[in-house]
DNA sequence: ACATTATGTATAGTTTAGTTTACATTTTTG
DNA sequence: CAAAAATGTAAACTAAACTATACATAATGT
């Protein structure tokens, strides 16, 4: 299922920004509750137009909130 | 089909790097022709994963070579 | 103790990304 | 010009992202 390419630092993200909630954070990016969890818990990874709202939301760059481990 | 949501710079820098064929970014990313065709034409956008891969071909970040144009 | 809010998990269904195969058209090279 | 290489297009298929609904658990507050 998880094929676990990337990973995310989407969780310490919402605590530094004024304890945004999981339903807060798929709101300003527009996707549900369940996409922002099945992401931040890596069961898989967004779309890369989902990724550049997320990142936008946290005024970050997607490589600052998203990281593509290398499995050589 | 095409939402259009994200363009990108792909047929120029692969022009700027050392005249880099579709075929061999394809196979540099890892995926079918097809889907470099697609994607350059903006027939559809790349998944986070394949976006980092085509980056790093490059050697530039996701963001100098996808971008979101907002529809507000 | 009770209500509320936030989070975790699961499953069925829709949409979109990506493959495969195949062929047509354009560009490059001998 | 003719051959080869590069690109465009298309359709049927598979895989993965995302939705919707539902319910269960943990934490917070009154």
């Amino acid at each position: 299922m998880g094929k676990d390419a990337i990973s995310n630092h989407i969780r310490n993200l919402r605590f530094h920004h004024n304890e945004m909630t999981q339903q807060q954070l798929a709101d300003k990016a527009g996707v549900t509750r369940q996409t922002i969890v099945a992401i931040e818990k890596g069961n898989y990874s967004p779309s890369l137009e989902l990724a550049f709202r997320i990142a936008r939301v946290f005024g970050k760059s997607i490589e600052e909130v998203f990281q593509y481990d290398d499995k050589q």
